[in-house]
DNA sequence: GGTAATATAATCGTGCGCGATTAAATCGCA
DNA sequence: TGCGATTTAATCGCGCACGATTATATTACC
C-alpha cells in the first residue's frame, strides 16, 4: 500500500473516468452533447418524465448540477421542464420528439466503445460488476 | 449491451470515482487539499522538483488545468514554482518544508481507504490492474 | 386549522477538466 | 547564422461537481 500514484486505486478510476470521457468525446460531439448530459438523456430514454430528483438518483447528481445543465437540454428543445401539477415542489423532466429521437441517433455508441475497450463483453460485464460492487460499498 | 444506466462500464467507473473522492473528501479537508491537489502532490512526494508537464504526464492534467492548480498551491506555501534556468519555457515545481510534512499528515489515508472498499488488499490490487489495463487500452 | 418539520428544486461560489489559442524559448536545418 | 518548426506554460471560455444556503410546497402533528 505504496503512496505512488500507479499504485492507487482512486488513480486508475480516476484516470480510466476520463479515458472513457475521451472514448465518448467524438461521438457524443456529433449529438452536440457533453457525457452527463448524455447520461441523462439515457435515463430518459429509459423512463420518460421523471422529476430532477429521481433523474439525480440514478446519475447520482443534485439538484445544483442538474438544474444548469437540464436548463441546456431545454435549450437546445431536447427536453421540457414543467411543475407537476399535484406536486408544485417537483419539477417533470420529459423528451420533445428531438429528444426522443436522439436515442437512435445515440444507439452505435456503446458498441463502439465496446470494441475500444478490447475486450469481450463478458469481460467488460464482469469488470462493470466488480467496479459497481465497489461503489456500492465505498457509499455506504 | 443495452442502453440502461446500470448496464454501462462508462456509467460504473463515473458513479465510482465519484464514490472514491466523497470517501477521500473528509480525509483531505483536514488537509485543506483537494483531490487533485493531493495528486499532485503525491507525485511530487515521490519525485521532488518536476515540471508542469512532467507532472501532468503523471497525474494525466493539461497545463491549462495544472497552473491554476499549481498557483493554489504556491498561495497555499506548499510548493514553489521557478523557471528552469537551463530552459526557460519549463517551470520547475519544488515542494517547500510545509508541503514535504504534509506527507507524513497524509500517510494515514491509502489505509482508510482501503478499510472502506471492503475489500482484500489483493483483490483491491488485482481490480486496480484491470482497470489500468482498460484504462490504457481505452487511451491507445 | 395552525405550525413546525420535511422535501424539493434553485441559486451561489469555488475548483476542476478540457478544447482552443497565445506567447515565449528552444531546436533543426539549410 | 538565420528562420521556420516544435516544445512548453499560460490564458480563456464553458460546463460540470459539490458544499452551503434559500425559497417554496407539502406533510406531520398537536
Amino acid at each position: 500500500m505504496t503512496l505512488a500514484l500507479p499504485d492507487m486505486i482512486c488513480f486508475a478510476l480516476y484516470s480510466a473516468t476520463h479515458a472513457m470521457q475521451h472514448v465518448y468525446k467524438p461521438l457524443l460531439d456529433d449529438l452536440g452533447l457533453t457525457y452527463p448530459q448524455y447520461l441523462v438523456l439515457t435515463a430518459l430514454w429509459q423512463q420518460d418524465k421523471q422529476s430532477v430528483g429521481a433523474l439525480g438518483r440514478q446519475v447520482q447528481l443534485e439538484s445544483n448540477t442538474l438544474t444548469p445543465l437540464l436548463k441546456r437540454l431545454e435549450e437546445r428543445g431536447l427536453v421540457t421542464r414543467t411543475r407537476d401539477a399535484q406536486d408544485e415542489r417537483q419539477v417533470n423532466i420529459t423528451l420533445t420528439d428531438t429528444g426522443r429521437q436522439m436515442k437512435a441517433a445515440a444507439a452505435h455508441i456503446p458498441a463502439c466503445v465496446l470494441e475500444k475497450s478490447g475486450l469481450a463483453l463478458e469481460d467488460l460485464t464482469r469488470l462493470r460488476d466488480q467496479i459497481t460492487a465497489l461503489r456500492d460499498q465505498l457509499r455506504s
